[in-house]
DNA sequence: TCTGGGGTCCTAGGACCC
DNA sequence: TCTGGGGTCCTAGGACCC
């Protein structure tokens, strides 16, 4: 457990201060990114915009209530993702265990790092001033013998907002291992990672508001509340033992996109193609991450943020377009939608890397797959590892459906490939938008473009 | 002018297997 | 033929993070 440097950096204002870079006019001012959308919320808010009260999540409208005159600005994530991979570039200068947590905030374990760079505080100061460098932004820094306590220092050592203007904070905080707990136990409950509003409640009619007083509740009683997971991992924390370790490449366990329309949509046959176009893309940065799901996610929100899912896992992993949104299409039709849907969204899950995944090819006979475990849900697995054994002469209402035919049973695989390789090389060059599956289009006739 | 979009992890119940 | 128990997989929902 001794003997870890960790250190945690958080970009300030990460996305409102890249905005005032590109256009210096609005240095000094209320920067609001996002929340531009008639159902947006605020992705990230300058110093001078939180002195107003306006926070990261808060609805657009109150943010508008709170300050007219703030400066609203749609999101630009490719300049963020731009300036976050310079921001890695900068942490590798100093070692390569670099935990990525989004893209204005990672984690860097340092603890090689001191006979190069000196003691944890010149580190920390390097750091800083080598982003300033190379970005052109401020970050805030914690050290701390572990990930918990180095996040917590970070925060301590941000800016703070005032109506007279930011106060600078200190930068750099670096807690030793013997100040663990005299910076711990003073903090709220909700400091800690993993309380989130409805824990803090729970917690709070146990009479703990402070870390401290978290600390001093046996074990037991946490996991009563909490239960078993959550119960013993607080009660570590609330002790400042945390032995995660720093985890440089995380191999992702879903890959999705979701979407909240500015008006609740009730006509089923406009959900269809919107979610064919979504499962579509979603099926394409699963290829392009070399990966194969197993599990197809439809997930939808009425007007009165009601969520529901739908899932299904299939015997054989999927990757291509046709066969995610062949998946997708029972899952959308088993739930009504007269209600209005505000949200609509599509997740791939039980990703494996597609080197190892057994029988890639499913996608050549999901389409009667889908319909057959549909409509009976006791039916075993159709021989889905074996493209030609999906009874191709079935008059199945999922592989008919005029909207997305199932891809023909007499393609070799080989050729599959090389097709969805051809879909991905046109969208590398022409974008997103220039190759889109049959089933989001509006009709069969109908001319899209 | 209520509540985004990208995710991770946990829980609980049922099916199923031994 | 009054009923165990452990393990795994799947599904749905929910808390939480940035």
């Amino acid at each position: 457990m001794s003997g870890r440097i960790i250190a945690h950096v958080d970009m300030d204002a990460f996305y409102a201060s890249v905005e005032v870079r590109e256009d210096p006019s609005l240095a000094g001012k209320p920067v609001v990114v996002g929340g531009t959308g008639g159902r947006g919320v605020v992705a990230s808010a300058s110093y001078e915009a939180r002195a107003y009260g306006i926070r990261s999540a808060m609805p657009a409208g109150q943010a508008r209530r709170l300050c007219p005159r703030a400066v609203f600005l749609p999101p630009r994530f490719d300049l963020y993702k731009q300036a976050s991979s310079r921001l890695h570039a900068v942490f590798f200068e100093v070692t390569p265990l670099v935990e990525g947590i989004a893209l204005d905030e990672a984690f860097l374990d340092v603890s090689a790092a001191t006979s190069l760079f000196g003691r944890p505080e010149a580190i920390a100061a390097r750091l800083r001033r080598r982003v300033s460098e190379e970005l052109g932004l401020s970050c805030s820094v914690g050290v701390a013998p572990n990930k918990l306590v180095a996040k917590l220092a970070s925060e301590a050592a941000k800016p703070r907002a005032s109506l007279t203007g930011p106060l600078p904070g200190q930068g750099v905080v670096v807690v030793a291992e013997a100040d663990l707990l005299g910076f711990l136990w003073p903090l709220p409950v909700g400091a800690l990672w993993g309380v989130g509003p409805a824990s803090r409640e729970r917690l709070h009619r146990l009479g703990v508001a402070t870390v401290g007083e978290l600390a001093a509740l046996p074990e037991a009683t946490l996991v009563g509340a909490l239960g078993k997971a959550a119960g013993r991992m607080l009660h570590e924390l609330a002790w400042g033992r945390d032995s995660r370790p720093v985890v440089p490449e995380r191999a992702p366990k879903s890959i999705g996109h979701e979407e909240t329309y500015e008006t609740d949509l009730r006509d089923k046959a406009d959900l269809e193609r919107r979610l064919a176009m979504m499962a579509d893309q979603v099926a394409a940065r699963v290829r392009s991450a070399g990966m194969v799901a197993r599990t197809v996610t439809v997930k939808l929100r009425y007007g009165d943020f009601t969520t529901l899912t739908r899932s299904r896992t299939f015997p054989a992993p999927l990757d291509s377009g046709p066969a995610l949104v062949a998946a997708t299409r029972p899952l959308l039709r088993s739930l009504s939608v007269t209600e209005g849907v505000r949200l609509l969204g599509v997740s791939a899950s039980g990703l494996l890397p597609k080197e190892h995944a057994p029988g890639q090819q499913l996608q050549l006979d999901l389409g009667s797959v889908v319909s057959r475990r549909a409509s009976d849900p006791g039916a075993g697995d159709p021989g889905a590892s074996d493209p030609g054994a999906g009874d191709p002469g079935a008059s199945d209402p999922g592989a008919s459906d005029p909207e997305c035919p199932a891809p023909s049973q007499g393609l070799a695989a080989q050729h599959w490939e090389e097709a969805l390789g051809a879909v991905d090389a046109v969208r590398a060059r022409f974008g997103e938008g220039s190759v889109r599956p049959a089933a989001a289009l509006p009709g069969r006739g109908e001319r899209q473009m």
